[in-house]
DNA sequence: TGTCTATTTCGTAGTTTTTACTAAATAAAA
DNA sequence: TTTTATTTAGTAAAAACTACGAAATAGACA
């Protein structure tokens, strides 16, 4: 959806591809070293920050569409995605503010309240993760800019964006406290530390730096692997890799990871 | 809506008053003695059992309603109401296979392909628990029955209702390991037996007649009174009551409930 | 070749929580 | 008064968690 002709039709046409009312929001939170990110765009007509989203493809399912529009905003594909609300309030688009002006200026298009864009939207929150360092963030077409936010600055949001950041977070960490992550989201081998790093990142608080690796292993979701990885004037530690099979059990009844 | 004038407003008009596209389907559970059950409607169209479901008003916010929709089917208002997940796979309303002909004869109303309540729609997915004798299951405008079937005996059901009705279950089992529940749900006073049958219905496992009742009591959940209710011919239990501000702590922060 | 340094990782003692089970208490019926 | 069913206190053993000390060790550097 480049060219002048294509933003058109997507305007005119586009609730014939797409299922009106309901629209995607993602949190894609982003890690790298110690830190945790969100990824934002600032949207050109209400000139603020946003949650990155897009509408459903009526031939798409709801997680397809999510992972289209991560990809579209990251760069990358198969992220781990996760539905956490869908946010319904009648307040909360504050359609009635729609600038006919302000979107002419931006999209060079004449479009009035009765266009498809411009009426009461449901829309269904996923959150993803990532390592930001990977991504390329790139805005879309009703934005100017896309980038990653600390996740204790993130600036003030439009809409209902902010309580689905914070509905995303909880909902991820209540997840990560009951289901192992990494796979996907560490190299195939990966040493305790790194994942000792990811787990603390993500949740925001200091775990253990011996008992933590200690019951992931314990839990039997780690095969610790013959190779070490030399990185300083150190001992050095063990590659692992996941236990797909422990992984995968526990990825379905649940563990519970302290 | 009884009248045929008001069921034919709604055909005709339902858009301007609902927003087409999103529904809500309730999952309503129902306990009494240690039997768990659930209440489905028998859709008169497509001659099956369904989760009762509705359209959300331009006006409401998803939970009221769900409450809504819950409080018709159910007569009961104020349940305990939780989101679990939102469904929006392209194929789950197959809506190709709609009759008109099977519609005009339960209504008497001829409406097209192109009504906008034959469209691709995204269903909220809403479950909701209250004691199902203190119900009156009431069909509506789409349906010629409502009752409650014993959750290990649901007949087939239509659409994505049978995976709604599993991850309903799960979720609110996961919800009940790690938030209190019962207020609304057991008399202001009760027993330790009645809690402990109240969670062993819902979750569908044993739990240690002794310690668990002792858990609720060291996590401060429960205030004894000096009451006690003569059930029979042993020992009388002493009642109980939830004590208000550990309860709302719990609900909020969380506890561990095994 | 030895020390030094930073980090990994093993071991374990002390504590808390969970689990399994026993037995005392007791209200009403027989 | 005895019997019976249930509530509920108590506790021993097992398991899990926590905190932390110390051994292992790879490379830097003298």
């Amino acid at each position: 959806m480049d060219t002048q002709a294509e933003i058109e039709d997507f305007l005119l046409n586009g609730h014939l591809q797409y299922v009106p009312h309901v629209s995607i929001d993602c949190a894609i939170f982003g890690y790298h070293g110690q830190q945790l990110k969100i990824l934002l765009i600032r949207n050109k007509f209400i000139q603020g920050w946003c949650l990155p989203g897009g509408y459903i493809k009526r031939t798409e399912t709801l997680v397809k569409a999510a992972n289209r529009i991560v990809k579209e905003r990251t760069g990358i594909g198969n992220l781990f995605l996760q539905q956490f609300k869908t946010f319904g309030d009648p307040n909360r688009a504050r359609i009635n503010e729609f600038d006919e002006e302000l979107w002419y200026k931006a999209t060079g298009l004449r479009i009035t309240k009765t266009n498809w864009l411009i009426d009461q939207t449901i829309s269904v929150g996923f959150y993803s993760i990532t390592d930001f360092s990977k991504s390329t963030p790139k805005p879309d077409l009703m934005s100017d800019d896309c980038k990653w936010f600390d996740i204790d600055r993130v600036p003030k949001l439009e809409f209902d964006h902010k309580e689905m950041i914070q509905e995303a977070l909880h909902t991820m960490r209540v997840y990560l406290y009951h289901y192992p992550i990494g796979y996907n989201m560490l190299p195939e081998k990966f040493t305790l530390s790194e994942i000792h790093a990811l787990y603390e990142t993500l949740l925001g608080k200091k775990l253990d730096v011996s008992n933590f690796p200690k019951k992931l292993i314990s839990l039997g979701l780690l095969k610790k692997l013959s190779e070490k990885r030399s990185i300083g004037p150190h001992r050095s530690p063990h590659l692992y890799k996941f236990d797909k099979t422990a992984y995968d059990k526990a990825l379905k009844e649940g563990v519970v990871l302290t």
